[in-house]
DNA sequence: CCAATAGTGTCTGTGAGACAGTATAAG
DNA sequence: CTTATACTGTCTCACAGACACTATTGG
């Protein structure tokens, strides 16, 4: 027969956390950046690449198989956020690192060890500041996302050394909304779900950038109008019209009385982002 | 020393899933509908109030205070939808409902009888289609959202017996995006955080409205113009003008030849959501 | 007739897309 | 001078906001 409390204390101090079936949870971080490859020719601006930071694992499951980094939550100290952070610390010793909630993945077979269900983070970062990596495992991934067509992604990741083909089915969940179901066509490729992880992510970042000033995360303090539109066009994966781009950012950005010289070409103001208080 | 494995399933067989600090999960669902009002005129239109679903706690923690409807993850059987699912139906006794994860809420003391994560779904229905209500510690609370000002949002939820009034401060992370940080200013009205899980709720909808057909999930199947046009605003929370209003919907909905009549003014066309295939 | 809602026509200003043009560095 | 980018001026078209107007019912 159940006990009858009389006050939330009493209850409490009888209660077993273990009544219920656990679990183990991870915080996954899709860390996302702006690469700059060499350019061909004097004249030309260096072209820029998305990129995102993977880490080899070194133990099973999975093992030897590239992943997001990510870390279990001590349920008894920390939140995801925390977690996440300390992860992002772990391996790239940076903290400071725009962060966001990205979904939670929680497919019962998605850990092969037992069931861990896996809140992913976005984090954005301007890749200048990735000076010491800790983690001699991790590693810059450039990523191209190849044209859509029948409801299929395909998505390149490339290290300079290694080539990863990742390809994900998009299904429309239902007509009301644009909410898709991914599903994994290519197994292995990655560890985990985590190319799923990665498509929700570019789609999140696509998206937000329309209508936020996300972008800033991933600059230095000072750029020039091109370097901000290139990031632009490499997240939305299509050019963009210079009077047109300079149109809407104009508010968001202060112009500063250094240049950008030395390129083959007329020069550049820098620019940085406006704050509230300018 | 550590054991050194040569394949996968060897390490598998030997793994223990409680060698990590282990936590519960549960889905927790803010079910939004709108409610008519009963007329006070014979000529004027019923007026609409969203309203959500609340569930009486008939046990410790927070005994007889109003919670969202959730319930604790069985790890070994369901994901945190097909819980929320399996919700849904114990407390309305509907399937086929609208339902999008919203966010996990994870703060360490969220639940005082141990750690608890929580996934929040929010689940969309039209409210002709609850008539037979299962649970009797379930209740519908009319939604009143009020004016925004010095960072606090005030919530008033009513069933017609008991009102509840709601206070978060909302706190801008950064500059660059839209997001806030969440603070309950009224601790214990409800039960757990779920006072941050509606404000985060109705936000996201008020959003969701502006750039999908996401609406059309409360709607019955056949609805007047002005029917509709009083679901968007009650969400908006603000007027619309009725040119603009049918300019943009004209493209989502199909006008039947059925009529709404005997309202004591003109009648209205019924129409319906316009789907793919039409 | 009146009150209330249903439904339409049209003006106007804003803002995005598009194209064309000028400016200026390095070699 | 050439090449490549920086930066600006302006036209047009689409569309949202706003207002005014007509239509139709029950009482």
């Amino acid at each position: 027969m159940k006990k009858q409390y009389q006050s939330e204390e009493e209850f409490l101090k009888d209660y077993d956390p273990k009544a219920f079936d656990q679990l183990s949870m991870t915080a996954d971080i899709l860390l996302i950046s702006v690469s700059s490859e060499e350019q061909s020719n004097y004249r030309k601006n260096s072209k820029k690449r998305m990129s995102i930071l993977l880490v080899k694992r070194d133990d099973f499951p999975y093992k030897n198989k590239w992943c997001l980094p990510g870390g279990f939550l001590d349920p008894k100290i920390e939140t995801l956020e925390e977690c996440a952070k300390r992860v992002l610390k772990r391996e790239t010793n940076l903290s400071n690192i725009y962060l966001e909630q990205l979904y939670t993945f929680d497919g019962i077979h998605r850990d092969p060890r037992m069931r861990v269900v896996s809140t992913a983070y976005i984090a954005l970062v301007d890749k200048n500041r990735l000076t010491d990596m800790i983690n001699p495992n991790a590693c810059f991934f450039d990523v191209v996302l190849l044209e859509e067509k029948d409801q299929v992604v395909n998505i390149v990741l490339d290290n300079g050394t290694e080539t990863l083909h990742l390809a994900i089915k998009k299904i429309l969940r239902e007509q009301t909304t644009d909410r898709y179901r991914f599903e994994s066509l290519k197994q292995n490729v990655l560890a985990f779900d985590h190319d799923l992880v990665i498509l929700a992510g570019l789609e999140r970042l696509k998206n937000k950038v329309n209508y936020t000033d996300i972008v800033f995360n991933m600059m230095p303090e000072y750029f020039t109008l091109g370097e901000l539109q290139q990031v632009y066009e490499v997240i939305l994966n299509k050019k963009l019209l210079d009077p047109a781009f300079r149109r809407i950012i104009k508010d968001k950005v202060v112009k500063t009385d250094k240049m950008k010289t030395g390129e083959g070409h007329r020069p550049s103001y820098l620019f940085r982002y406006k704050k509230k208080e300018d």
